[in-house]
DNA sequence: CCACGGATTGGCT
DNA sequence: GCCAATCCGTGGA
């Protein structure tokens, strides 16, 4: 497990894709925060595609304001939003500048860091099975765990606070795609990708 | 200036 | 399964 966060770091050309394929090749890498002298890290399972071209649906249809401006710099940038008022939500900005694209993630399944993120999450270092399983199956659960907050928002994910580490599928998670969840314009695209059976995802 | 609604979660019925 | 919590960007008066 801890071999994983000797992966190399994905890079700029990696971010500069477009959308779509950057959602689904994002599956099954690190994301890592650094988290004091150690790290927080998570295998991403579960993600959404965003495009504000064509998708009702992205913060970034409609045009630059000041909430989503880091959506139309270049790719490879974090971009965190409030949700309901409540929860932190984070993505992953991608395609050439302008393009207004972004991948959220929706699902980790933890790697290292874990009793760090316990305490972020529940207060306490150690926690049940169910609670485990609870820990970053969501969005705003994986801002939580990982104490990422809106003043992350604009940082460099080729940086050494946030980043993404690559790393292979393995042979028997397959990638399946669904429509995306809690959104009611362009609802009918299949834009979220998922590890299938992954035992962290938000929805089965 | 004010009203409205949302890329969610967790607790209660 | 239903619904409140709670902030802020956006759009209309």
């Amino acid at each position: 497990m801890k071999s994983g966060l000797k992966n190399k770091k994905l890079g700029k050309n990696f971010y500069k894709a477009d959308v779509l394929s950057v959602a689904k090749s994002l599956l099954g890498k690190i994301l890592v925060k650094k988290n004091g002298r150690r790290f927080i890290a998570g295998k991403i399972v579960e993600v959404e595609a965003y495009d504000g071209d064509t998708d009702q649906a992205a913060h970034s249809y409609g045009g630059v304001t000041t909430r989503n401006e880091i959506m139309f710099d270049e790719g490879g940038y974090l971009y965190v939003y409030l949700s309901y008022g409540v929860h932190f939500c984070c993505n992953v900005v991608t395609g050439v500048r302008n393009k207004g694209t972004a991948v959220l993630i929706r699902a980790v399944e933890p790697v290292e860091g874990i009793e760090a993120m316990c305490k972020n999450r529940f207060g306490k270092k150690v926690v049940s099975e169910k609670e485990m399983l609870n820990l970053t199956s969501g969005p705003g659960k994986v801002c939580k765990a990982f104490g990422i907050e809106k003043k992350h928002s604009g940082f460099d994910l080729t940086g050494d606070k946030i980043f993404i580490l690559n790393s292979p599928l393995g042979e028997n998670e397959k990638i399946a795609s669904s429509k995306r969840i809690g959104i009611t314009k362009s609802a009918h695209l299949l834009w979220r990708f998922f590890i299938k059976s992954n035992p962290y995802l938000s929805r089965k």
